[in-house]
DNA sequence: AACTGGTGGTTCGAATAATGAACCAACTAT
DNA sequence: ATAGTTGGTTCATTATTCGAACCACCAGTT
């Protein structure tokens, strides 16, 4: 790993439980030196990637990021495409929904999400980090419907146990993948977060390559099969607007 | 400037007009070497902040981008706060307005825009790329309430003169400065864009540091005199708003 | 007042990673 | 075939990053 990945690794540190991270934070998170982690810093700081409160000298992310989302949503809106869908998907079926696309090797990147607000208790993932690919409903699916080659380098790269449930066995994780390529969906329970089942259907852009995935999260005890059931059709529709949105942003 | 910055520099060429650059573009840009700039374009796409088509193979932003904006507005709603008072400013006033903030020493960064279209002749800045401090309504305006540190610093940098109507005497600069921080506003005809008159009201941060500013645009030949008067007070209403909206997200 | 442990930040020799001229490979048009 | 594109790679040279030790500041203890 290069220099500015190392960099930019350190903004994927923020989450909303972190808005503000200090130097002393950040070098305790990384295990790197503090000279080398301030450096850092003050080049993304310098480059507008994180503002700097001038009285606690803490770090947050900075202007450049709106910045460049608006230039990225008013050539490309994949997002606001997305969010609308699984705005009508959440009043459907009641569950928190969420749209999250590929992220090179390391996982699945979150760009919307709706928190479902009907019931008292529900599912509060933390969208705001990189969802695992062979831990979430949403990463199984789109491992199921991408490139031989790529899933190779992803499952390669060892299988995180997040839980007692992850499943981290290859050959039982192939034959689920090979289940979901047929049916079409996937569904995980408890891998990543415990008590939180989540059902997911594939995107794909405009050359029919799995860009992402669509998903709908609940606490296992509401998600019965009969739930689910009714849920599935609802998922399909959503994912089938998101792929036609985004075919013409080639 | 280190590796870091020489890279996130990249990400800032793409704008409205340019959402999409490849490999050889970049080179012609930067004047960098290919190898060079491949390398850093190779890192940005593996870290999410670029994503390359497969295709084409050219470059365009990519989903990390989404991700951090996320993080970044659900924990320090600035942007939201920014574009529901600008709009109404919009619907009083009739003409483009936007809320920009300060990106270190090189410019304001547009976090927030809306454009007029009420007019058939609109502005149509490109606010999609940094605005210069001396050459923009709302670049004078923070300089007239910035430290005076600070103030030098940038322009130590050098005046660029971007038409014939840019102020690039230092002492005229000054003189200005002061007289917009006795008024309370400021006003920039043509020094970015020819025949663009903007008017700007400077916001500040929860230590009452200058941070941004609030600004209308419009073809100089609808805003007289008159006209200006009138859309003052409507600019210092928004800017208390978001001043106000602001301070809670320390 | 001195000590302790916690911030954020800096220095400078040593180690490492970025650099760029030359090189491929593929595609297009002449 | 040739010449001019495109994107991408190699490897010896060079310049930059790295990191142990350092400073300055602040808050609470002894």
């Amino acid at each position: 790993m290069g220099t500015i990945a190392k960099a930019l690794q350190l903004l994927s540190h923020f989450s909303n439980n972190q808005p503000e991270i200090g130097l002393s934070r950040f070098v305790q998170i990384t295990g790197d030196d503090k000279a080398t982690v301030h450096r850092r810093l003050r080049e993304l700081r310098d480059s507008g990637f994180l503002h700097q409160d001038p009285v606690s000298r803490a770090y947050r992310l900075g202007p450049a990021i709106s910045r460049l989302e608006i230039v990225k949503e008013s050539s490309f809106p994949a997002r606001r495409a997305a969010i609308e869908t699984i705005r009508t998907l959440n009043r459907e079926v009641s569950e928190t929904a969420h749209v999250s696309v590929i992220q090179g090797n390391v996982g699945l990147s979150t760009i919307a999400y709706v928190d479902d607000l009907s019931h008292g208790i529900r599912v509060h993932v933390d969208v705001n980090e990189i969802l695992p690919y062979h831990a979430t409903a949403s990463g199984l699916v789109t491992l199921a419907f991408m490139e031989d080659q790529q899933v190779d380098d992803i499952l390669k790269q060892g299988l995180n146990k997040y839980t007692a449930d992850t499943q981290t066995e290859l050959p039982q994780l192939r034959a689920n993948l090979r289940q979901i390529r047929n049916s079409g969906y996937s569904r995980s329970q408890g891998g990543f977060e415990l008590d939180v089942v989540g059902i997911a259907v594939p995107l794909f852009d405009h050359r029919k390559k799995c860009a992402g995935a669509v998903a709908v999260a609940a606490p296992s005890s509401r998600l019965t099969d009969d739930v689910q059931r009714s849920i599935l059709p609802n998922l399909k529709i959503a994912a089938n607007a998101i792929n036609e949105s985004w075919q013409g942003l080639t």
